[in-house]
DNA sequence: ACTAATTTTTAGATAAGTCTAAATTTACAT
DNA sequence: ATGTAAATTTAGACTTATCTAAAAATTAGT
């Protein structure tokens, strides 16, 4: 059996090393997870006794496929239960992080599946993030952060990579969501920051906004 | 912070004591728990620390009124999760309880309260038992138990005791389900089986079955 | 290549919840 | 009233996940 630590564990080493393809490395974990270095050692070398990863002392882990199977069924939950929580229940995009965080440790393949199919099987999360299907499998669209984007080009917001409540509530009051339709007007070298023109409202967003914001060409 | 384990146990001592109305002893709790005496009494003094619940060594525990109140929330959770169950992701009622085991535990005032008003207010959960509103009141109706019926008098299924899968599996194959209307034809002094009808079928059930099963009067 | 800084691991300790076995208290039968 | 059975508590140990402090290995700078 696999403890709830154990699931947050393999969950952030999948963030971490990029959808499990990279090698991952003690402190960024311990960061991730607000803990110490030192319980993190002792924690992946019981994660790699039971096969969810491999770990080389001083190197860093990366995981199995079977942790990798792991970590993608949390994440199907997570996204799942945010649909969810925002579609039925009047929740906001920055609201749902914290709440899908617990809901995704209910274990039960009937609950999970049923969900999916009263949601009419969703692709895509409140952030515009992939939901992988019950064989594991994502449906990911070609996306580009805002300061990535060429000038004079228009785009439509499909995905935001920082879903803090800070970050959504920005969005929000400008009005920008998924769906809003963009164009690029300028590009400041000065300091990265982006000018752009949406719905009649042109303004000015920084390189921490562009960087945060994804794209796809319309 | 109040554990998981601690709300189990309140939870079971709750159920245990009548509603919080009753003493209750290590023992019992120990069974309800599928743990040892020895534990239940370390883990009650430390309830009884955090005025869960008053503890008078060798006497019992009864519950508080801070120890009630957390009680009645985990109650009404676990039964709207389990009204969500059966009637949005085709649960059967005797799929429910497993689950609901689990999603009771989740905290977070705006999702009780928002699922509560998707489900539109439900009184009652999947097996006739009263859900408390966000008040903690229940709106509970005059029920009794088939074996103690009136031989002629007409009734409705309102409600099961034994939520066990057995028992409602059984009550799923001989087609008697909430709002079945059944007439008391006869009681066996013998064995204290009932005979009864409903929608023209006859049958004999067992003193079992008829303790289990709750009527109100039509 | 060698020292210095950084990262990682080891060792030993702590807290929560549990267990077994022994001791204590209560309840009951005669 | 007294001895025995049943219930309960205590004492000491174990497991999981964590921590601090010290030791060891790796990486970087010159």
């Amino acid at each position: 059996m696999i403890t709830l630590t154990e699931e947050n564990y393999i969950k952030a080493i999948y963030h971490l090393g990029k959808y499990g393809r990279e090698m991952v490395n003690t402190n960024s974990i311990a960061e991730a997870l607000d803990t110490k270095a030192s319980s993190v050692t002792d924690m992946v070398k019981k994660l790699a006794e039971k096969e969810y990863l491999n770990y080389k002392k001083y190197q860093g882990v990366i995981l199995t496929e079977k942790g990798k199977g792991i970590a993608v069924n949390i994440v199907r939950k997570h996204r799942l239960w945010e649909v969810f929580l925002v579609e039925k229940l009047n929740f906001t995009w920055d609201e749902v992080h914290e709440v899908a965080e617990h809901l995704e440790h209910i274990r039960s393949e009937k609950l999970i599946n049923e969900l999916d199919a009263f949601l009419e099987f969703p692709s895509y999360d409140p952030h515009g993030d992939p939901i992988p299907d019950k064989n594991g499998k994502f449906i990911n669209i070609d996306k580009i952060a805002l300061s990535h984007s060429e000038i004079g080009n228009v785009y439509t917001c499909v995905g935001v990579k920082d879903t803090s409540s800070h970050f959504l509530k920005y969005l929000d009051s400008n009005k920008i969501g998924l769906g809003t339709v963009i164009e690029v007007l300028h590009k400041e070298p000065f300091d990265n920051s982006v000018k752009i023109k949406f719905n009649t409202t042109e303004m000015v967003v920084s390189q921490n906004v562009a960087k945060n914001l994804f794209l796809k060409t319309v």
